[in-house]
DNA sequence: ATTAGCACTCTATCCTCCCGAGTGCCAACA
DNA sequence: TGTTGGCACTCGGGAGGATAGAGTGCTAAT
């Protein structure tokens, strides 16, 4: 994108206003609230050169510019620079974070709340992607006849269990055999190399005749692909409703309807992260806005998330979609403030 | 309430009429839709008469009536005939709830989620009341140094579990003395019978030293009591926004904003459930409309829940908040009707 | 390249007017 | 006493019209 210094600051100019007002703002306007040392007609020119570029746009002939989807690209690529949170609000979202749990699950709800609570918009987050790391321990735990409880430790200290159905007539010794059979064959293997074959050979080593056992390594399998099925965490859609730019009924309507998939937002937030692993991105976030979100009702939106991780191979995205009309610098520093945290506490975990 | 049959039935056919055309109804559009053997002077008599005695209210000084929160308590207690599902809509209730899962949990979503859909309002369950089940089965298993996983097998059916930090010393033949020792003297004990001081004795009869063992029972402790605690599942806020009741973009984030707070209905629920008790009510739902409901923002919702039970002794809740202008004939028979699936699946895990 | 000036455009807001559905009340009637 | 037709009155909501104001594009001068 080719512009001149002053083109740059007028469109960084009409953003920022923008952002702050929800009006759109007019060549007058601009000059009062900078110091822009031209007048209201040169800053007109300019604008109809941006809006030409299709960075700005009109809502319609006699009323101001808004940023378009392009502008408020360009002003996130090169214009804004992010700013540092105030140490009195890192410690606001430290005390949030720091209070002591006992799972990790616990703690990225933790840090989802958090982010819903100082962004004022919806946050979410994925659950850690697991496919990379491997088992530690695996035990099938008898509950009732019929019934067993598959527990699984992973490396990244993430436990995960499933309830399974079993033959009626495997005993106690039986269970713990097949169980022992598959942990010292699997322990140590990425999840994502583990297969209904991988699972079935394991079991082979014990005596417990055919179809009982086959059965029971088909649950195991099972559990242990259920292991490293993502979740989403959503949170604070209601937050929507409070904010100008949603005060359209229908329009919240869609963006909550939308949101209420969380299925459908999982994949899409997936989609992103795979789409920058290919690129090759190395910015410490991403983002979509507007158009460029492929969500129905999220056109007024941004979509701006980070990674933590988990450990070096496990990771997940947390992050934000709040309107378009965002103060972006503020929210991108605060997601990644609280990405830094939850890295931190993680390391408890792992 | 001391009503003729003719004023029954005008009240009757204004919640009728009300709820069918969200307009105030008026004594004229009441003769045109119902057979009334009499003139709309005679109506408006009633009318007056009805308004007199609160049931129905003017929105303003020219304007047809609606029915006040009395009114629609009159209508709900003495007025209305519950009717049945055809067995269209049986059946497919049926159909979403029978997907085969393998948890209780799983179960009660999928009747939250059917139940959301075919009233299209929101729907929401509590968890079990595990109370009154009995500890089964209790395992600690050591999963790494300093850290165990205390499983819970509990008469319901239902499985429990938590992850808890232990001493980092103890070793794994330690853990399973001190787990066989809780199982030992706990199992078939009543959840609420169980108390820090019945865990600690039972603890005694290991040789774990003291202040070791000491941490271990309170974690254990912990878990048993973390099992026992309430879960509320929420779904389908966002069908709030496309009913007309809640148009007015203020009232709709109230109401959202109330819902949000999931521990707040959850505390609801458990006093309506309380009173429903205390009241010794036998009635198979509880209903709350309008005012009466003392959540914030809910003055225009009913509240209908239904108790499902698991076992004899360990029951939850399950239904719906809606307008307060619904058909409550439906509404109820749907809520009925899927409590009532929701039992029949739930002998499948007990 | 910048600027002042000007005619033009379009929305949002406010007023006013008026329709129509609905009411309460009264007098007459069975 | 309960029912009815008639009538004057009320009020919300929608239609129409005028106006202000912020903003634009264009032109001619600097």
């Amino acid at each position: 994108m080719q512009l001149d210094n002053r083109k740059k600051e007028v469109l960084h100019a009409i953003v920022d206003d923008y952002v702050s007002t929800n009006e759109p703002v007019g060549s007058k306007s601009l000059i009062e609230r900078h110091s822009f040392n031209v007048s209201s007609a040169t800053l007109r020119n300019d604008m109809a050169e941006l809006e030409h570029l299709g960075l700005i746009e009109k809502p319609h002939t006699s009323a101001g510019r808004i940023p378009s989807d392009k502008g408020y690209r360009e002003y996130v690529n090169s214009l804004m620079t992010i700013e540092e949170l105030t140490p009195k609000e890192q410690l606001e979202i430290e005390k949030r974070i720091n209070t002591s749990v006992d799972e990790v699950t616990e703690l990225i709800k933790n840090a989802t709340h958090t982010l819903s609570e100082t962004t004022g918009f919806v946050s979410l987050a994925m659950s850690p992607r697991l496919k990379k790391s491997f088992l530690k321990q695996l035990k099938i735990l008898m509950i009732e006849p019929g019934k067993a409880l598959v527990v699984m430790v992973l490396s990244a200290g993430v436990v995960k269990d499933k309830v399974v159905r079993i033959p009626n007539f495997l005993n106690d010794e039986q269970i713990m055999k097949i169980s022992g059979a598959i942990e010292k064959s699997l322990t140590g293997k990425p999840l994502d190399e583990i297969t209904l074959v991988t699972v079935e050979t394991a079991g082979k080593s014990t005596d417990v005749p055919e179809p009982l056992l086959k059965q029971v390594l088909y649950e195991a399998y099972a559990a242990i692909k259920q292991a490293d099925e993502l979740n989403i965490y959503l949170e604070g859609e209601h937050r929507m409703l409070s904010l100008p730019d949603f005060s359209s009924l229908g329009r919240a309507r869609d963006l909550l309807g939308t949101l209420s998939d969380s299925g459908m937002v999982a994949g899409y937030v997936n989609e992103m992260e795979n789409a920058a692993r290919e690129l090759g991105s190395d910015d410490s976030y991403m983002i979509r806005i507007g158009q460029e979100i492929t969500l129905d009702g999220l056109d007024d939106c941004s979509f701006i998330t980070a990674t933590y991780n988990l450990t070096d191979s496990v990771s997940g995205n947390i992050g934000v979609i709040g309107p378009k009309r965002m103060l972006y610098s503020k929210v991108i520093s605060q997601i990644d403030f609280v990405k830094k945290k939850l890295n931190e506490e993680m390391k408890k975990f792992t």
